[in-house]
Order: structure tokens, then sequence, then C-alpha cells
DNA sequence: GATGAATGAGCGTTCATTCAT
DNA sequence: AATGAATGAACGCTCATTCAT
């Protein structure tokens, strides 16, 4: 089975739908969904305008697949990385560290995933703010985890979950490649802040 | 006589300047800058379209005026609530009662001032980003101070200065008002997570 | 009896109306009527918008005034300068050298009357179109008188009359103060050439 | 099959464009251009007012391709109507009869070309100065010709060039179809005025 | 006489979307 | 699949005008 649309000849089908995507992505992330028009991620396609509802019904729907997809990719990669079971603070350091490197590596998808919801439409702001849900939801569990075995100081596990996502996803905001910290070196700097605000002094071995 | 349109009964003039700023403020932080139409502005208000121009030149204008007006009064309060001088980690607590307090009480302003950044021609943008910087400075002042005096353990002042205000504003994204826990509730929770993530263990009574 | 509006006391009264005029007059001439606003009007004047309706009751009155204000100064200093009776050449010369000098003396004037017509509504329309009827009478009447005395070769009075007139005011489409010619010179080479086109060899000596 | 979309009856397709650009014209003409709005264009034309885009970048580019083309075919068929060498007599009457003809056969584009000058912006403004200052260097040259030849009286040839050009357009000013005169009348009409102007008593036979 | 604020209409332009080709 | 042309609605903004102060 392949992978993608190359056919048996060889010959490479233009992927116009996957430029359209990355064309929006890029544009929605830098100015917002309402600021960005069709022609514009048309022209950074190379196509025109009209062109873009032979592979998406509308620019809502457009919004949608890219908030959608980016949200389930996001979900598998972190099944990925932060299996369950094991120690809540080896488990934690996972998510810190996945959670941040995610977030420098597709910032685009991130910040729209967040940013947009409010230029969702009912239909898929629900289906959106599940998979939001389902997200939180991981780091949720990881610190009930540790509360329960006792590693982990919380006062309020919901509030201390939103906490952490908000510090952890602002390394947005500041982090720029070619900068003095590489993205690993401020993933530790994070997971060393989340064990301090957890109140853990000594990380297992992992 | 007097000056202004302050009558004897203390009852202001129908301000429609400030009308349009409050009500530009609400859609701006609702739905961001170029989702709001003029019209829906003027609605608001009360008035027809043109008559917002009376007050501001352009609707640039009205959101660099927000937005410099928010930060202004933000700095005020700030230096207000958080003198200069005293132990670090009692300023440390003091500034972050204040930020998630202000941004509590007023989370459209900060909303806006942090979100519409991009929406800003290049003018209005570096002033607003100057006063974005004084304020985080006044943070990182208090850091370097408490890392002079060994009381914080701070990896590195300017990513743990950015970390902790991301941590803070957060806060907006998902306290409401009448639920479980009171906005100084919320604010004591961030004030204990925010010394964790210092190594601070023991807060000097104030 | 006081020409202006000087009081007993010497006090000058700010002429605001004629300030209007001259603005107005300079504004339509160079972009037109349509393409000029109130507010630029007023602003030359260095009042407000609303200002001008305390002269004028509406922007068409203040065109209309322009208009009419000019035609009439136009057909008396006509009156003066090519009184009735005499040689048909010599009042032939007269009126070349009038029209001539007048056009580079008052160029917005007349370019308005010319030009804005189109933008009178149908009641300032016909006042207007009898006066410029009227001044073309005037070099009609001299022309036929020099083809009755045989002084003029003219194959057709009215087209000669409109042929003659569009010549002279051409002028202003190109003479520039401060140029090899002075008005004097230019308004002479007119006669020459207006004089030949009516094919007089030799004008009596005035 | 055929490249354009002439069909086989010869019928061409409706073309929106040169449909946007007759209206234009004769709606420029008739009220200027800063009068006329695109609305009442689109509505000439039968579309609607957005549709204008499809074809014209904007208002302004709509203008400058009237008044570009205008030139361009003028001075097209002024080299084909009056070729250069010849006799300077000769050549100034194909001039006067071409101009005058021109002038009434096309009044709209000629009157736009002189009188929407000043609604260009600098670009096309100074595109359309040199098409029209080598329209006039083509009088010139005749001009200067018969000057050279002695047969023209003249005492200043870019003076009398302009003056020339002013009265043969003025003829736009005053002639309608149907009246006393037809058009070849009137050319003849404006020949003789302009050599008479010039001091030619017979025209050399053609 | 002048102002500041308002209005209703209209401006040039752009928008997302449709559809015959 | 893509285009060119069209649409109807909306955009930010300016217009001439009015009027209470």
């Amino acid at each position: 089975m392949l992978k993608d649309k190359t056919s048996i000849s060889g010959q490479p089908k233009a992927d116009t739908k996957q430029a359209i995507e990355r064309a929006a992505l890029s544009l929605f992330a830098e100015r917002g969904y309402p600021a960005v028009s069709m022609r514009e991620i048309a022209e950074r396609v190379g196509i025109r305008q009209g062109g873009i509802y032979n592979h998406f019904a509308s620019k809502q729907a457009l919004l949608v697949q890219l908030m959608e997809g980016h949200m389930r990719a996001l979900l598998v990669a972190l099944d990925v990385s932060v299996p369950s079971g094991g120690d809540p603070r080896q488990r934690l350091g996972e998510f810190v560290r996945f959670h941040v490197l995610y977030h420098l590596t597709q910032p685009d998808d991130v910040f729209i995933a967040y940013m947009e919801l409010r230029s969702l439409e009912p239909a898929g702001l629900s289906r959106l703010k599940e998979l939001r849900r389902a997200y939180e939801e991981r780091l949720r569990g990881i610190l009930e985890a540790g509360q329960r075995l006792g590693v982990f100081a919380i006062t309020d596990v919901p509030v201390q979950a939103m906490g952490l996502i908000a510090m952890l996803t602002g390394v947005t905001t500041w982090y720029r490649d070619g900068g003095r910290l590489s993205r690993d070196e401020v993933a530790e700097i994070y997971v060393t802040m989340a064990m301090q605000s957890l109140g853990v002094e000594e990380t297992p071995t992992m």
C-alpha cells in the first residue's frame, strides 16, 4: 500500500491539496483566520482563488481540516512518546519534553489549534473541544497518579494541569531557534520548572 | 462655571468616545481585531458607523489607543502594587498576585495587548513592544534580585521570567468567576506554584 | 459708505465668507468641484466643516456664487475695456487683449466657469448659460460689424466666434508667468493670430 | 480549433472589458472622473460593481487605460493621415483636418485625455504627458518646416502650435452633428482659419 | 459665527463563493 | 483540476449636511 499518491507510472501527482493546507496553516498562524483571504492562500500555492474549492468546500472546512488534523496527530504522537503506566514523575517529564518539543517543532499547528477555536462554527467547535479535552486529560491523569502516590504536591489537579499547560505552551511566545539555548536545553529547563512546581526534588532515573 | 461637562449631579455626559473604546475592547477580545467591523462597534454603542470617525481616525488608531492605554495603566498599577525594594520573595508574591488578579479583572485588555500585536502597523507596534518589555523587566528585576541574594533557584533568568509570565497569564484561558475557586484562592495557588518553581520553600511573613 | 466690513472701531471683522470663496475657487479650479470636499475648503480657511454652512447654504450654492460672481465681474470688466462703437478691428484687438489678459489674471474663475457647468444643477445652469451667451454675444457683435464693413473675411460668424474664443481661452493651458514671454507679448501674439484668422492685414492705429 | 473565442458566425463573445471601457469613457467624459462611481459604470455595463475588478485593478487603472489607449490610437491615426514629408502647407491642412475630424469623431476620448490629466496619479501622469508631447511635436514639426521654407508667418513656433491646437480642439465645445454645417465643412473652415493665422494665402493644389 | 458630534448615503475595494468552460 | 468571470455582501472610510451648544 502506497502512502502518497504516486501512481504506478512513478509520475508524482501535484498534491495541490496538501500545498493548500500548508499555505493556509502558515498564513492562519501568522495573521489569524479572519485576516487571511482565499486569494492569498491560492497565490501562495500558485493557483487561482476558485481552485481551492476543488479541494475544500469552504474556508471554514479548510480551517476545521487543519485543526482536526493537527489534534489527531498530536494525540497519536503523545501516546507514542508518553505511554501509559510507569512512574508519574518520569511520565510527567516525558509529557513536558513532548509538549515543549512538539510545540517548538509545529508551532503553527499548535497556535492555530488554540487561537482559532473562536473562528470555528458550532459543528467544528464541539469536535475540536473534545480533542483538546482528551489531550489535557492525559496530563490530568499523570498528575492524579502522582498525587495518589504522594510524589506530587498538588493543591488542585485541574488548576495545576491548566497552569502547567499554559506555562509550557508559553514557550512558543519567546523561543527562537539559533538563540542561546537549544530546544532540548529549553525542554529540560521546563521539565525542572514543572517538577519544582509540583514539589518534586529528585527525579528518578529514567 | 464648570470647565468639564460634569453636571452638578455628578452624572457625566454620555461619553461616546469611552463607549466606543469599551465596545471595541470587548469585541476585539471576543473575536479578534480583523473579525470585528466598525459597524458592529457602532451598533453596540448605539451610533452610526461614521460617527466613530468623530472620535478615532481609523480602526487601527482605535486599536492602538486600546492597547497603549491598557499597557500604561498596567504599568502604573504594577508600580503601585509592587513597590521597588524589599525581600524578592515577598515582591515576587506581590507580582504574581498582581498579575493574576489584574488579568482576571481586565481579561479583555490583557488578551488584546498580547494577541493583537500582529494586527498593529509598524508605528504602533514598536511603541507597544517597548511597553511590554518594560513590564517584563519588572519581573526580571525581581528574579535577578532573588538570584543575587540566593533565595531563588534559577537556571536562566530571562527564560524563567518568560515562562512565569506565560504560566500566570494562562490563568485567563480557563478561570471563570463563579467556579469552584475564588480569584484570591487562584492567585494564592499561582503564588505557591511560582515559589515552588523557583525552589522557595517558605515565604517570609509579610 | 464703507466698502468692506471694517467697523467704526477699526477692528477688522474676519471676513470668513470671502475666505471661503477664495479657498473654494482655487480648490475647484485645481481638482474640480466633485473632487473637493467641504472639509478641505474649511481646512484651508481655518475653520471646521460645519462652519461653512453659516455662509453658504450648500456646496452647490457656493459653486453657483463663484461662477455667477465671476461672470458678472467679467461682463462689467469687458464693457469697460471694450466700449461699444468704433472700428471693429480695433475693438477686436481690444477684445482679444482683454480676453487673454483677463484669462491670465483670473485663470481659476475662468476655468471654473467653463468646466463646472456640468456640475451645476438646473437652476444655476440656466442662469450661467445666459451669462456666457451674453459674453460671447459681445464678440459676435464685433465680428458682424466687421463683416458688414468688409474688413473681416468671415465664412461663418458663429463658428468663427466660437473658434476664436476657444483659441484665446486655450492660452491658459500653456502660459506660465516667468517664462520666455510676458503676458502682454502673448496677448499681442494672439491679437495678430486673431487678425490673421480674419484676413486683416493691417490694423488701424489706435 | 480556434484560438480566440470568435465563433464561426463571427459573433464575438460579449466582451465585458470593452463594455466597461466604453461605459467609463462616456461617463467620465460627461461628468468627470471623480463624479462617476464604479457602481454607475457597472450598471451601464449590466454587471455588479465588483465585477469590474475582474478586468481592471482599480478605478485609476481604468482611467489610465482609457487615456493611454486613446493617445496611442491617436498617434497611429495621425501618422497614417499625415505622413511625413511634402509641402508643409499641405501637411498642415491634413493635420487640421485630421485633428478636427478625429476630435468630432471621438470627442469623449479627446476630452478625457485633456481634462482628466489632473485625476491621474503620478505614474500615469508622466506616461500621458509624454504621449501628449509627442502629438504636439508633430504639429511643431510642420510649423518649423513651413517657417524654414518661408511659407508660414510665425512669430513663435511653440506658442503658435499650442494656440492652434487649442483653437482646433475647441471645436468639440460647440459642434453638434445635425446642425447647419457638416463635419467636413467645419474642418475646411478650420483649415482656412489655420492657414490665415499663419499668413498663408493660397494653398497649393493637393 | 463657530464647533463637535451625529447622520444617511455613498465611495472604491475586497470578500467567499459559484459555475460554465 | 483549474480558470475567468460573475455575484451579493460586506469592508473601512468619506461625504454633504444638520443641529444643539
